[in-house]
RNA sequence: GGCCUGAUAGCCAAGCGGUAAGGCGAGAGUCUGCAAAACUCUUAUGCGUGGGUUCAAUUCCCACUCAGGCCU
């Protein structure tokens, strides 16, 4: 009989709140083990741009470094990937602990999401991508009244979002959003902080990054390493900032104040996710302080 | 002391007689295969101050204040 059954934790919040140290902690105690949930630390080579942090871990870890930065990762395979790792820590009896800050891949192993199967098809993305978003919109009205009529302002005007829609209906004439039931009991525990202090937390290990673990040089190398200017950008902030930087785009100080910016809007919109989630009736534990974790997490565990 | 130019939201900035573009920032959101991405909404009853002209002024005129430049 595994010690920990189905029972596993998740600690989320937004970035530059200490959830690694967190997670390391509690799993030192309970004899867990760490399954990222950041959609960055999957890529081999981007360690100091996604703050992997690696030697802070001294208990195993999972979904990191687990992809090319050259070949897409995704939802699909983050989920599968997570749901692999948390079976195989439940039965060794290990408790699993999910930690990390993207809100839509911590939701999708927490509740289930029921994805669909339609596979991503690049050639049909490609000549979608043309359209403008009214015209994508007015094919999904066609082919699907009933999605379309759903579709708020935000969506409407989201092509990316539009092009997934006709994607999947190509594949899949009736689908719909499902999520199943969970997996696991779930212990959901969010670290935050104010928004002044997580601002200079932010800056503070900006700096850090830039001045003592030539984070530059990690963008130069994955240069090297043959990865495209436009890849670097899509991976977003140090990586799209810097590499802007590198091609002559932004001088240094302009890059160094609108890169934190830039991460600064990224935390609260992980915060807004985290409310959308509780909106949606999740019980999210706030903690200041790993005690309180801690004791959470034993409370739990009876 | 004289001359010139400018003064519009937290910042940058357009408008220059008919009732305040845009960008940034900020705030609030959306989200089921790119999510550190993509997208949406909100944000000046007000245009340095005081007068005047006009049906109507942020826009024209006068004075003043402040800033920058030039001259003595």
């Amino acid at each position: 009989m595994p010690k920990y059954n189905n029972k596993i934790i998740a600690i989320l919040g937004p970035t530059a709140s200490g959830k690694t140290r967190l997670a390391v902690e509690l799993a030192e105690k309970f004899n867990g083990e760490i399954v990222s949930a950041d959609s960055r630390q999957v890529y081999r080579g981007m360690d100091i741009g996604t703050g992997k942090d690696l030697d802070e871990y001294t208990v195993p870890y999972h979904l990191i470094d687990v992809a090319s930065p050259k070949i897409s990762f995704d939802l699909a395979k983050y989920q599968k990937m997570a749901f692999r790792a948390i079976g195989d820590i439940l039965k060794r009896g290990k408790l699993p602990i999910l930690a990390g800050g993207s809100g839509l891949y911590l939701q999708a192993v927490v509740d289930n999401y029921k994805l669909s199967e339609a596979k991503k098809d690049l050639a049909l993305r490609k000549k979608l991508e043309k359209l403008s978003a009214v015209e994508l919109f007015l094919k999904l009205k066609s082919l699907a009244p009933k999605i379309a009529a759903k579709l708020n302002q935000s969506d409407k005007n989201n092509k990316r979002r539009l092009i997934r829609y006709l994607e999947i209906l190509s594949q899949d004439e009736n689908f719909k959003n499902r999520k199943g039931r969970r997996k696991y009991e779930t212990l959901l525990i969010g670290v935050k902080f104010n928004k002044n202090i997580l601002q200079q937390r932010i800056f503070k290990r900006l700096l850090e990054r830039l001045k003592e673990q030539n984070m530059i040089g990690e963008i130069e190398n994955l240069r090297s390493n043959g990865l495209s200017w436009k890849k670097l950008e899509n991976f977003g902030l140090e990586y799209r900032f810097i590499g802007w930087y590198l091609q002559g785009k932004l001088p240094y100080d302009e890059m160094v104040k609108k890169l934190n910016i830039a991460i600064y809007q990224f935390a609260k919109r992980q915060l807004t996710w985290f409310k959308r989630w509780e909106k949606q009736g999740a019980k999210i534990n706030w903690v200041k302080d790993n005690k309180k974790a801690e004791k959470l997490v034993k409370e739990f565990l009876k």
